[in-house]
DNA sequence: CTTGATAATCTCAACGTTGAGATAAAAGCA
DNA sequence: TGCTTTTATCTCAACGTTGAGATTATCAAG
Protein backbone atom coordinates (compact mmCIF):
# COMPACT_ATOMS: atom_id res chain seq x y z
CA UNK A 1 0.00 0.00 0.00
CA UNK A 2 1.31 3.33 -0.33
CA UNK A 3 0.74 6.82 1.39
CA UNK A 4 0.50 10.41 -0.03
CA UNK A 5 4.69 10.74 0.71
CA UNK A 6 4.93 7.47 -2.01
CA UNK A 7 2.84 9.21 -4.43
CA UNK A 8 5.07 12.47 -4.41
CA UNK A 9 8.04 10.50 -4.78
CA UNK A 10 6.51 8.47 -7.53
CA UNK A 11 6.14 11.84 -9.27
CA UNK A 12 9.69 12.29 -8.61
CA UNK A 13 10.60 9.39 -10.15
CA UNK A 14 9.20 10.04 -13.11
CA UNK A 15 10.56 13.83 -13.36
CA UNK A 16 13.68 13.96 -12.11
CA UNK A 17 15.08 10.16 -12.62
CA UNK A 18 18.58 11.52 -11.57
CA UNK A 19 17.37 12.99 -7.74
CA UNK A 20 15.60 9.66 -6.54
CA UNK A 21 18.66 8.56 -4.57
CA UNK A 22 18.90 11.41 -2.21
CA UNK A 23 15.15 11.30 -1.73
CA UNK A 24 15.26 8.86 1.46
CA UNK A 25 15.08 11.63 4.14
CA UNK A 26 11.82 12.27 2.38
CA UNK A 27 10.49 9.14 3.05
CA UNK A 28 11.24 10.33 7.18
CA UNK A 29 11.14 14.37 6.75
CA UNK A 30 7.56 14.09 4.61
CA UNK A 31 5.75 12.08 6.92
CA UNK A 32 6.94 13.78 9.54
CA UNK A 33 5.25 16.75 8.27
CA UNK A 34 2.35 15.62 7.33
CA UNK A 35 1.27 13.58 10.54
CA UNK A 36 2.75 17.33 12.42
CA UNK A 37 -0.06 19.00 10.51
CA UNK A 38 -2.69 16.27 11.00
CA UNK A 39 -2.41 15.77 14.65
CA UNK A 40 -1.37 19.67 14.97
CA UNK A 41 -5.16 20.33 13.32
CA UNK A 42 -6.92 17.32 15.96
CA UNK A 43 -5.19 19.32 19.00
CA UNK A 44 -5.83 22.81 17.42
CA UNK A 45 -9.55 21.71 17.81
CA UNK A 46 -9.81 20.46 21.07
CA UNK A 47 -7.68 23.23 22.85
CA UNK A 48 -10.26 25.69 20.85
CA UNK A 49 -13.39 23.66 22.94
CA UNK A 50 -11.77 25.03 26.30
CA UNK A 51 -11.56 28.41 24.79
CA UNK A 52 -7.59 28.78 24.48
CA UNK A 53 -5.28 28.67 21.62
CA UNK A 54 -2.97 25.68 20.59
CA UNK A 55 0.09 28.04 22.28
CA UNK A 56 -1.71 28.78 25.21
CA UNK A 57 -2.63 25.04 25.89
CA UNK A 58 1.32 24.42 25.73
CA UNK A 59 1.65 26.82 28.35
CA UNK A 60 -1.16 25.72 30.59
CA UNK A 61 0.24 21.81 30.56
CA UNK A 62 3.87 23.34 31.12
CA UNK A 63 3.02 25.17 34.34
CA UNK A 64 1.02 22.06 35.28
CA UNK A 65 3.83 19.71 35.02
CA UNK A 66 6.65 21.73 36.53
CA UNK A 67 4.72 20.70 39.92
CA UNK A 68 4.11 23.16 42.75
CA UNK A 69 3.82 26.07 43.31
CA UNK A 70 3.02 26.10 39.15
CA UNK A 71 5.18 29.12 38.37
CA UNK A 72 7.60 29.05 36.04
CA UNK A 73 9.49 32.35 34.58
CA UNK A 74 8.58 33.65 31.20
CA UNK A 75 12.52 32.53 30.25
CA UNK A 76 11.72 29.25 30.68
CA UNK A 77 8.58 29.03 28.29
CA UNK A 78 10.97 30.20 26.07
CA UNK A 79 13.40 27.63 26.16
CA UNK A 80 10.69 24.93 26.17
CA UNK A 81 8.58 26.00 23.55
CA UNK A 82 10.78 26.49 20.59
CA UNK A 83 8.86 30.09 20.00
CA UNK A 84 10.52 33.48 20.05
CA UNK A 85 9.98 35.72 22.71
CA UNK A 86 7.58 37.65 21.55
CA UNK A 87 5.06 34.82 21.19
CA UNK A 88 5.51 34.09 24.88
CA UNK A 89 4.74 37.95 25.85
CA UNK A 90 2.27 37.80 23.84
CA UNK A 91 0.37 34.42 25.24
CA UNK A 92 0.80 35.44 28.47
CA UNK A 93 -0.62 38.98 27.73
CA UNK A 94 -3.89 37.00 26.60
CA UNK A 95 -4.20 34.28 29.22
CA UNK A 96 -3.30 36.87 31.61
CA UNK A 97 -6.53 38.71 30.38
CA UNK A 98 -8.32 35.63 30.49
CA UNK A 99 -7.42 34.51 33.95
CA UNK A 100 -5.68 31.54 33.13
CA UNK A 101 -2.41 32.80 34.58
CA UNK A 102 -0.80 35.84 36.60
CA UNK A 103 2.57 37.88 36.19
CA UNK A 104 4.43 38.09 39.51
CA UNK A 105 7.16 40.24 40.01
CA UNK A 106 10.21 38.45 41.64
CA UNK A 107 12.17 39.43 44.59
CA UNK A 108 15.36 38.41 44.27
CA UNK A 109 15.86 39.33 40.30
CA UNK A 110 13.34 41.93 39.10
CA UNK A 111 14.36 41.39 35.48
CA UNK A 112 12.63 37.72 35.79
CA UNK A 113 8.94 37.54 35.86
CA UNK A 114 6.78 34.27 37.30
CA UNK A 115 3.77 33.21 35.45
CA UNK A 116 1.77 31.44 38.07
CA UNK A 117 -1.11 29.04 37.48
CA UNK A 118 -4.33 30.41 38.77
CA UNK A 119 -7.58 28.58 40.38
CA UNK A 120 -8.82 28.74 37.46
CA UNK A 121 -5.98 28.14 35.10
CA UNK A 122 -5.43 25.05 37.07
CA UNK A 123 -9.42 23.81 36.39
CA UNK A 124 -9.11 24.88 32.19
CA UNK A 125 -5.84 22.38 32.49
CA UNK A 126 -7.28 19.75 34.23
CA UNK A 127 -10.43 19.52 31.92
CA UNK A 128 -8.72 20.64 28.62
CA UNK A 129 -5.73 18.09 29.37
CA UNK A 130 -8.31 15.48 29.85
CA UNK A 131 -9.73 16.21 26.36
CA UNK A 132 -6.34 16.53 24.53
CA UNK A 133 -5.37 12.83 25.78
CA UNK A 134 -8.68 11.35 24.81
CA UNK A 135 -8.24 12.64 20.82
CA UNK A 136 -4.76 11.54 21.47
CA UNK A 137 -6.14 8.49 21.64
CA UNK A 138 -8.85 8.50 19.55
CA UNK A 139 -6.32 9.42 16.35
CA UNK A 140 -4.55 6.22 17.11
CA UNK A 141 -7.64 4.26 17.61
CA UNK A 142 -7.11 1.57 14.88
CA UNK A 143 -3.52 1.72 15.29
CA UNK A 144 -1.41 -0.99 16.31
CA UNK A 145 0.10 -0.22 19.72
CA UNK A 146 3.39 -1.88 19.24
CA UNK A 147 3.60 -0.11 15.83
CA UNK A 148 3.28 2.95 18.03
CA UNK A 149 6.00 1.92 20.68
CA UNK A 150 8.68 0.98 17.88
CA UNK A 151 8.30 4.03 15.76
CA UNK A 152 8.20 6.49 18.51
CA UNK A 153 11.42 4.41 19.88
CA UNK A 154 12.75 5.42 16.08
CA UNK A 155 11.90 8.71 16.60
CA UNK A 156 13.45 9.36 19.60
CA UNK A 157 16.67 8.05 18.26
CA UNK A 158 16.28 10.51 15.52
CA UNK A 159 16.13 13.88 18.16
CA UNK A 160 18.90 12.54 20.21
CA UNK A 161 20.99 12.51 17.13
CA UNK A 162 20.07 15.55 16.38
CA UNK A 163 20.36 16.53 19.50
CA UNK A 164 17.39 17.46 20.97
CA UNK A 165 18.29 15.73 24.29
CA UNK A 166 16.65 18.17 26.89
CA UNK A 167 13.42 20.09 27.82
CA UNK A 168 16.22 23.16 27.57
CA UNK B 1 19.11 7.98 27.12
CA UNK B 2 16.47 10.07 27.17
CA UNK B 3 14.94 12.69 24.92
CA UNK B 4 12.84 15.66 25.54
CA UNK B 5 9.83 14.24 25.24
CA UNK B 6 11.21 11.17 28.05
CA UNK B 7 11.59 14.30 30.23
CA UNK B 8 8.06 16.19 29.39
CA UNK B 9 6.76 12.37 30.60
CA UNK B 10 8.62 12.01 33.65
CA UNK B 11 7.35 15.72 35.15
CA UNK B 12 3.98 14.16 34.44
CA UNK B 13 4.56 11.06 35.86
CA UNK B 14 5.39 12.91 39.56
CA UNK B 15 2.62 15.46 38.75
CA UNK B 16 0.08 13.39 37.83
CA UNK B 17 0.60 10.02 38.34
CA UNK B 18 -3.17 9.03 37.62
CA UNK B 19 -2.85 9.97 33.78
CA UNK B 20 0.40 8.36 33.04
CA UNK B 21 -1.39 5.48 31.35
CA UNK B 22 -2.62 7.41 28.84
CA UNK B 23 0.93 8.87 27.94
CA UNK B 24 1.86 6.34 25.48
CA UNK B 25 0.20 8.82 22.44
CA UNK B 26 2.64 11.42 23.53
CA UNK B 27 5.67 9.56 22.90
CA UNK B 28 4.86 9.17 19.31
CA UNK B 29 3.29 13.15 18.68
CA UNK B 30 5.00 14.72 21.64
CA UNK B 31 8.41 13.84 19.17
CA UNK B 32 6.57 13.87 15.83
CA UNK B 33 5.86 17.71 17.26
CA UNK B 34 9.54 18.39 17.77
CA UNK B 35 10.92 16.66 14.60
CA UNK B 36 8.66 19.04 12.79
CA UNK B 37 9.55 22.00 14.57
CA UNK B 38 13.01 21.26 13.93
CA UNK B 39 12.66 20.31 10.07
CA UNK B 40 10.70 22.74 9.18
CA UNK B 41 12.80 25.92 10.75
CA UNK B 42 15.75 24.35 8.35
CA UNK B 43 13.92 23.98 5.21
CA UNK B 44 12.60 27.14 5.70
CA UNK B 45 16.52 28.61 5.53
CA UNK B 46 17.27 26.85 3.10
CA UNK B 47 14.32 28.14 0.99
CA UNK B 48 14.73 31.40 1.89
CA UNK B 49 18.61 31.33 0.75
CA UNK B 50 17.14 31.41 -2.40
CA UNK B 51 14.19 34.06 -1.64
CA UNK B 52 11.21 31.83 -1.45
CA UNK B 53 8.81 31.05 1.35
CA UNK B 54 8.48 27.54 3.15
CA UNK B 55 4.76 27.31 0.61
CA UNK B 56 6.17 29.10 -2.00
CA UNK B 57 8.61 26.34 -2.18
CA UNK B 58 5.86 23.79 -2.03
CA UNK B 59 4.33 24.90 -4.72
CA UNK B 60 7.54 25.31 -6.57
CA UNK B 61 8.25 21.79 -6.15
CA UNK B 62 4.41 20.73 -6.76
CA UNK B 63 4.56 22.35 -9.80
CA UNK B 64 8.05 20.69 -10.83
CA UNK B 65 7.12 17.06 -9.72
CA UNK B 66 3.80 17.75 -11.42
CA UNK B 67 5.92 17.08 -15.34
CA UNK B 68 5.33 19.01 -18.58
CA UNK B 69 3.84 21.34 -18.92
CA UNK B 70 4.41 22.32 -15.74
CA UNK B 71 0.90 23.74 -15.12
CA UNK B 72 -1.73 23.09 -12.54
CA UNK B 73 -4.84 24.50 -11.01
CA UNK B 74 -5.51 26.75 -7.80
CA UNK B 75 -7.63 24.06 -6.67
CA UNK B 76 -4.83 21.55 -7.10
CA UNK B 77 -2.50 22.97 -4.48
CA UNK B 78 -5.25 23.87 -2.47
CA UNK B 79 -5.81 19.81 -2.10
CA UNK B 80 -2.23 18.96 -1.96
CA UNK B 81 -0.76 21.26 0.34
CA UNK B 82 -3.15 21.28 3.50
CA UNK B 83 -4.16 25.30 3.78
CA UNK B 84 -6.87 27.39 3.16
CA UNK B 85 -7.27 28.78 -0.36
CA UNK B 86 -6.63 32.79 1.17
CA UNK B 87 -3.01 31.26 1.69
CA UNK B 88 -2.96 29.65 -1.83
CA UNK B 89 -4.10 33.10 -3.18
CA UNK B 90 -1.68 34.62 -0.79
CA UNK B 91 1.03 32.42 -2.29
CA UNK B 92 0.42 32.25 -5.65
CA UNK B 93 -0.03 36.10 -5.67
CA UNK B 94 3.80 36.71 -4.08
CA UNK B 95 5.17 34.63 -6.40
CA UNK B 96 3.05 35.77 -9.91
CA UNK B 97 4.94 39.71 -8.38
CA UNK B 98 8.59 37.46 -8.33
CA UNK B 99 7.99 36.03 -11.69
CA UNK B 100 7.94 32.37 -10.44
CA UNK B 101 4.82 31.50 -11.82
CA UNK B 102 1.92 32.98 -14.14
CA UNK B 103 -1.67 32.87 -13.70
CA UNK B 104 -3.39 31.37 -17.17
CA UNK B 105 -7.15 32.17 -17.83
CA UNK B 106 -8.50 27.84 -18.92
CA UNK B 107 -10.30 28.48 -22.03
CA UNK B 108 -12.78 25.67 -21.34
CA UNK B 109 -13.77 26.29 -17.75
CA UNK B 110 -13.27 29.98 -16.87
CA UNK B 111 -13.51 29.52 -13.39
CA UNK B 112 -10.63 27.84 -12.91
CA UNK B 113 -6.95 29.87 -13.24
CA UNK B 114 -3.94 27.71 -14.18
CA UNK B 115 -0.73 28.37 -12.33
CA UNK B 116 2.45 27.53 -14.75
CA UNK B 117 5.62 27.23 -13.55
CA UNK B 118 8.12 30.53 -15.40
CA UNK B 119 11.61 29.52 -16.75
CA UNK B 120 12.92 32.08 -13.91
CA UNK B 121 10.30 29.19 -11.92
CA UNK B 122 12.19 26.51 -13.64
CA UNK B 123 15.37 28.02 -12.49
CA UNK B 124 14.82 28.62 -8.63
CA UNK B 125 13.05 25.14 -8.18
CA UNK B 126 16.24 23.53 -9.24
CA UNK B 127 18.40 24.88 -7.29
CA UNK B 128 16.13 25.27 -4.18
CA UNK B 129 15.27 21.68 -4.03
CA UNK B 130 19.15 20.74 -4.93
CA UNK B 131 19.28 22.98 -1.41
CA UNK B 132 16.75 21.27 0.02
CA UNK B 133 17.79 17.80 0.01
CA UNK B 134 21.05 18.88 0.75
CA UNK B 135 19.74 20.24 3.95
CA UNK B 136 18.07 17.20 4.19
CA UNK B 137 20.65 15.08 4.12
CA UNK B 138 22.75 17.23 6.57
CA UNK B 139 20.47 16.99 9.36
CA UNK B 140 20.56 12.69 8.65
CA UNK B 141 24.13 12.49 8.80
CA UNK B 142 24.36 10.93 11.54
CA UNK B 143 21.41 9.08 11.90
CA UNK B 144 21.61 5.33 10.63
CA UNK B 145 20.13 4.84 7.36
CA UNK B 146 18.45 1.80 8.50
CA UNK B 147 17.11 3.57 11.53
CA UNK B 148 15.43 6.03 9.10
CA UNK B 149 13.92 3.39 6.95
CA UNK B 150 12.39 1.49 9.92
CA UNK B 151 10.99 4.73 11.39
CA UNK B 152 9.91 6.47 7.85
CA UNK B 153 7.73 2.86 7.51
CA UNK B 154 6.45 3.01 10.51
CA UNK B 155 5.26 6.34 10.01
CA UNK B 156 3.87 5.08 6.46
CA UNK B 157 1.66 2.83 8.42
CA UNK B 158 0.29 5.21 10.97
CA UNK B 159 -0.64 7.91 8.07
CA UNK B 160 -2.18 5.05 6.14
CA UNK B 161 -4.34 4.16 8.83
CA UNK B 162 -5.28 7.64 9.77
CA UNK B 163 -6.25 7.97 6.09
CA UNK B 164 -3.80 9.94 4.49
CA UNK B 165 -3.40 8.21 1.47
CA UNK B 166 -3.60 10.43 -1.35
CA UNK B 167 -1.86 13.35 -2.32
CA UNK B 168 -5.52 14.45 -2.87
C1' DC C 1 31.23 53.23 42.99
C1' DT C 2 31.34 53.52 38.08
C1' DT C 3 31.44 51.53 33.64
C1' DG C 4 30.59 47.98 30.32
C1' DA C 5 28.73 43.67 29.39
C1' DT C 6 25.23 40.37 30.02
C1' DA C 7 20.51 38.81 30.83
C1' DA C 8 15.28 38.92 30.93
C1' DT C 9 11.42 40.76 29.13
C1' DC C 10 8.67 43.66 26.28
C1' DT C 11 7.51 46.49 21.92
C1' DC C 12 6.03 46.68 17.36
C1' DA C 13 5.76 46.42 12.41
C1' DA C 14 5.77 42.90 8.93
C1' DC C 15 4.39 38.45 7.57
C1' DG C 16 1.70 34.14 6.36
C1' DT C 17 -2.42 31.83 7.57
C1' DT C 18 -7.18 31.33 8.77
C1' DG C 19 -11.99 31.31 7.92
C1' DA C 20 -16.12 33.30 6.64
C1' DG C 21 -18.04 35.52 2.93
C1' DA C 22 -18.17 37.46 -1.91
C1' DT C 23 -17.87 36.83 -6.82
C1' DA C 24 -18.40 34.56 -10.96
C1' DA C 25 -18.82 30.62 -13.93
C1' DA C 26 -20.64 26.01 -14.89
C1' DA C 27 -23.83 22.24 -14.31
C1' DG C 28 -28.31 20.23 -13.22
C1' DC C 29 -33.06 20.44 -13.84
C1' DA C 30 -37.63 21.76 -15.00
C1' DT D 1 -34.99 29.07 -21.65
C1' DG D 2 -34.89 30.29 -16.71
C1' DC D 3 -33.65 28.92 -11.90
C1' DT D 4 -31.09 26.75 -8.36
C1' DT D 5 -27.10 24.36 -6.85
C1' DT D 6 -22.43 23.45 -7.15
C1' DT D 7 -17.68 24.56 -8.08
C1' DA D 8 -13.45 27.56 -8.32
C1' DT D 9 -11.20 31.40 -6.87
C1' DC D 10 -10.60 35.68 -4.56
C1' DT D 11 -11.32 39.23 -0.65
C1' DC D 12 -10.35 40.83 3.77
C1' DA D 13 -10.18 41.43 8.68
C1' DA D 14 -8.45 39.00 12.63
C1' DC D 15 -4.96 36.23 14.54
C1' DG D 16 -0.41 34.29 16.21
C1' DT D 17 4.37 34.40 15.15
C1' DT D 18 8.70 36.38 13.84
C1' DG D 19 12.75 39.07 14.52
C1' DA D 20 15.09 43.12 15.38
C1' DG D 21 15.40 46.53 18.67
C1' DA D 22 14.27 48.91 23.13
C1' DT D 23 14.08 48.76 28.09
C1' DT D 24 15.35 47.67 32.52
C1' DA D 25 17.94 45.08 35.83
C1' DT D 26 21.99 42.35 37.31
C1' DC D 27 26.76 41.03 37.16
C1' DA D 28 31.87 41.59 36.62
C1' DA D 29 36.07 44.45 36.64
C1' DG D 30 38.64 47.93 37.84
Amino acid sequence: MSDAVDAIIGQWAKERPDVVEDLWPVQLFGRIQRLARVVDKSARAAAAAHGVEHGEFDVLTTLQRSGPPYTLTAGAFLKASMVTSGAITNRIDKMEAKGLVERVRDGDDRRTIKIRLTEHGHEVTRAAFADHLANYAQLLADVDRDLVDKTAEGLRQVLETLGDTTIK
